[in-house]
DNA sequence: ACTAGCATACTTCCATACAAGTTGACAAGT
DNA sequence: ACTTGTCAACTTGTATGGAAGTATGCTAGT
């Protein structure tokens, strides 16, 4: 069975890296669902190319902690283990708790002219009513916030754990208030403004926190996409 | 060619996970020297095996930032990117100062003993003169912090920062001297006993910002294991 | 002496075939 | 009804051959 219904690959780029980010894609996304099967042949038929590089994405995908493959057994979309996602906020937190104070005690009125018009753009994003835009520019604020920090790169080691913690929010089907999550920014921005890295830092934990408190909601709505008992990793 | 003065694989494990962890080891242990070239098909011949289990290990080592695979030109030990260094190392502080901070209000007599009992096995492996005994006691000891805050598997996910500053460690020849690294672990563990918070990061910090005070002597004394140019992926 | 072009020996990437193990259905026996 | 053994259809793991691209050294020409 040839290929049917699927965007094809760029011919002039390597296959492997391309499946690599097609699927992580389809599983942050949710289009692969948590324990759902998936098998080697079936993506190379899907796609049309052979077992071998699919093999090679699904490694990487496996090192992501985003596939769990059984030998002889088959390979299964990962579900997302309740302990691994508390750590990575956890982990998520003490560095930008940092990086706020950080640019509270360095702020300049440019920084803190950037950052207000990341808050706009986010409020008419909400406004619009247009959820994934403003994923993407919440992501882009904590990334700015980094950069002012001094700390570019952090935001990149950030992002394997933002990995897991953007598949719970896009499984639940945003639940979250974008209203109160752009008052937090306001709030953190704020008090980077009046140079109070104390306040900074609290306005930060308590956004973070939010995701905490509605955690419990989301797993009770999808006890399935959520694996407790088994070690993470 | 066979294989000549190797430990043979075990034979009923799979292949790729194996030369995964060996060839891992042996980059970190600086036996597998940064700039230095390796092929898939010169390790398949070292361990009589083909080149596809190799080649998969090859993808788990590219992925930890340990090799650089150039298609079609070969595959080389990664040079350590300074700035993924201080990144790292920003990071761990950042972390471990919210768990010290943890420990410190939390701490009972019971979890204060176990972490002066590792202190004593710690001064036990320096006076012996027995780095790599204390290199490894010296991770226990922050594990053990971890564990007491709350967060044990943080441990897990600061293990892959961990694995460049171990490169600089162990291709600096260990400059590091082992005593004054203790006389910090014991302040760090005298704050917690005290519970006081702020005494605790603080001992922390200095700490850890002891590395980054070696940092630039490690990189005059071998310059050409260092990137500075390339962006650090 | 020096440079441009080319052949050869590499390298990683992909396709294909086979090996080893697991699962599940089904039939035979108790 | 229940257990047990067998077999067929899957799965992932490994081996091998060839395709495409790159580096290198030689050769011919200036």
């Amino acid at each position: 069975m040839k290929s049917a219904k699927v965007v094809p690959l760029a011919p002039e780029q390597s296959v492997a890296p391309q499946l690599h980010q097609r699927l992580r894609a389809a599983i942050v996304s949710g289009d692969l669902l948590p324990g759902e099967r998936i098998s080697e042949t079936a993506i190379a038929a899907t796609y049309d190319v052979s077992r071998q590089p699919v093999r090679e994405a699904f490694i990487k995908l496996a090192e992501e902690n985003l596939l769990v493959v059984r030998p002889q057994r088959g390979t299964f979309i990962r579900r997302i283990s309740i302990a691994s996602a508390l750590t990575a906020r956890f982990i998520r937190e003490a560095v930008e708790a940092d990086i706020v104070r950080r640019n509270a005690q360095t702020a300049t009125p440019t920084t803190v002219a950037a950052l207000e018009a990341q808050l706009e753009k986010q409020k008419k994003a909400a406004a619009n009513n247009r959820p994934a835009e403003f994923m993407r520019l919440d992501e882009a604020f904590h990334r700015l916030l980094a950069e002012y920090a001094g700390v570019p790169d952090v935001s990149d080691y950030l992002e394997s754990l933002n990995l897991q913690m953007n598949r719970v929010r896009n499984l639940s089907a945003r639940q979250f208030a974008p209203d109160k999550l752009i008052q937090q920014h306001c709030d953190i921005v704020a008090a980077i403004k009046s140079g109070d890295p104390d306040a900074a830092e609290q306005a930060l934990r308590t956004h973070l926190r939010e995701i905490q408190n509605d955690l419990p909601l989301i797993i009770a709505a999808n006890p399935d996409y959520f694996e407790d008992t088994e070690t993470a990793k």
